[in-house]
Parts: C-alpha cells; structure tokens; sequence
DNA sequence: ATGGATGCAAATATTTTGCATGCCT
DNA sequence: AGGCATGCAAAATATTTGCATCCAT
C-alpha cells in the first residue's frame, strides 16, 4: 500500500508557484524568503510564531537570516496572502502558514489557562459571515474567529483538584 | 415625551459597582483607573484606543495619568473584563469597553484599505460558536470574530475611479 | 546592469520594572 | 496602619530604518 498523506497537509508551494506570486507583484524570489516560508511549510500549518522564534528556528538550523529580514519577510508574505498574522497568546504577535488561498478558513479555540489551541473549520459560521458581508455591501477577504475559554483538559484538572480538596 | 436613550449604549458602570468588581478580586479603585475607564465610557463602545491613545486623550483634558500606570490599568481592566483586547488596525494593540459582560457578543468588520471598523451582532455565528465549544468540550468565555475585505464605500470609489479611466 | 533585498547597527517604538512615596481600604 | 498603586526614570523588548553592499531578474 502506498504511503498515506492527509490530503489536509498538503500546502507545500513550489518555488516556482512562490516565484511566480512575488515576481507578479513585483518583488523577488531571495533565498530568505524561501527559508523563511520554508520553514513554515515544514513545521506545518497551524503552527503560530513570532518573529524571534522564526529568527530562531533559522538560526538552529544554521540557515541564518537577519532579524530585520525576518521582520521584512514576514510583514510582505503576508501582503502576499502567504502568511496570516494574528495575535493568539496573549500580547505576541504571531504569524502561520496559509491555508489553501481563502477556500479553507479556519478558526481558533485558545485555552486562557494552557495556551493550547485548536483549530476548526465551521461551514455555518462561514456562511454567516458571507450573508453579513453581503447585506452591508463588504467585499470579504478573510473571516477570523476565536474562541477563547477553558479548553476541556483545564476543566478536569480543576475539577480533580477541587474534589481532593472539598 | 420623556428623553430616550438608546438602550445598547447604557453602559455606565456605576463608581459603585466598579469598586466592587475592584474589591471583590483584591483591587482598589484609584482615580487613575476610574479616569482610565470613564474615558472609554464618555467615547462610548465601539471606539479603539492604544495605551497611548489614551495616555493622550487623558492629558489632553487635563487629567495626568502616567503612561505605565495607563499600561497596568488596561491589564487590569482586561483582566477584570471591564474591557477588552484586540488588534484591529495593522500592528495596532487596542482597547475598548466590553460590552455587557459577555452577554452581548458583538464583532468586528474592518476595511483593509479605509481602516474603517463596523460592528455587528450575529446569533447564528454565536449559536454556532457555542455548539463548537461544547462538542470540544471547551468552556467558553469569549467569542471574537473579525471580517475583513473592503467596505461599500471603498469599492464603488474604486469602481467609479475605474470607469472615469477606461 | 540595476533596482530591489540584505545585513548590520543605530534609531524608534512599545512595554515592563525597580523603587521611593502616596493613598485606598 | 498596612499594603497595594502610582510616578518616574531606567531597563527590557519589539520593530523600523539608513546605508553600503549584494544579487535576482
């Protein structure tokens, strides 16, 4: 049987798709743009990091990219709807993987205790969010939901630890 | 016939209540972060300020909050969900008042070219988000969704622009 | 070739913190 | 009175920018 790959995973862009994107708009296929993106592709979507942790990444795996140039990177992978920024924990700004050009939106569940998230899909809430669009005359590009509270793990533990001690 | 106010913007804390919110979690009520908090009533919900925004608008009417203590009373604030937290305009850490203690759900759609922000309510989007939360077995707290695309205005100026110049 | 891109360091901007003093409860 | 809160200034972070040099197109 041949090797399985969730079909959900598959968003790696080729260089020449890459080039092609920025090259349109004017801008330049680098080599640390590449490792940059790279990166992102290789730990996955749903995956948030912030500039320092990019810069990190790269670091360790010996491809050293400027921090400067992680930050220009970031800011213009996101112009090119290759990134999404979001700020997820609490004071940092983030950045992730696009998922598949605004077809597959995804959502956020973020646990206020642990920092853990998930992430979701909801054909409803899009829909929704197209219908408000539509009756106020807005073009919609991107539809960004979180949800914060106490993700299910939290609760027990709380539970349990409220039991030992009544 | 008697004045009528509209009843969605009847949000005025009372100094009473405020202290008590303060008190019950161990806090005082000081006069910076009543000037703090009454500034974003007098503007009224709906308004996105930065720490120093506000630093601002309070020294502009003549009461002097230093802008670390701005910056400790918006945590605190947050925290003691009297507002809340988001990044509305592009790198932008904003603030404003919470609207009816995470009764009254109301969210965003911001235009990326005008920056202009509407809000909206959406029970089927809340309704949604409930059911999401409860299948995960997440306990929430917090519903935030934010469209964004171009807004009516923004469009027909550039459709008009567009025809002008065939 | 040539104009956009990078690296570096310096400049800015943003947020946090130590500490003496003040003031709410 | 006692301890949290404030102001101030300094420190720690985070982000942007000027400029010489480099390199993708």
């Amino acid at each position: 049987m041949a090797n399985r790959v969730p079909l959900a995973s598959i968003q790696q862009y080729s260089q020449e798709h890459l080039r092609e994107v920025l090259n349109t708009a004017g801008h330049r296929l680098t080599p640390q743009r590449e490792k940059v993106l790279s990166l992102f592709q290789r730990l996955g979507p749903g995956n948030h990091l912030t500039a320092d942790d990019v810069h990190h990444h790269l670091k360790q795996s010996g491809k050293k990219v400027s921090l400067a140039t992680v930050y220009r990177s970031l800011k213009l992978l996101v112009t090119m709807r290759l990134l999404d920024e979001g700020e997820w924990q609490e004071g940092l700004r983030c950045y992730e993987l696009r998922q598949g050009g605004s077809k597959v939106v995804h959502h956020h569940m973020v646990c206020m205790r642990c920092d853990h998230t998930e992430e979701f899909t909801s054909e409803v809430i899009t829909a929704a969010s197209r219908d408000v669009a539509q009756v106020t005359g807005f073009e919609l590009t991107e539809v960004r939901l979180t949800l914060r509270g106490i993700c299910r793990r939290c609760r027990q533990r709380s539970k349990a630890a409220a039991e030992t001690v009544p």
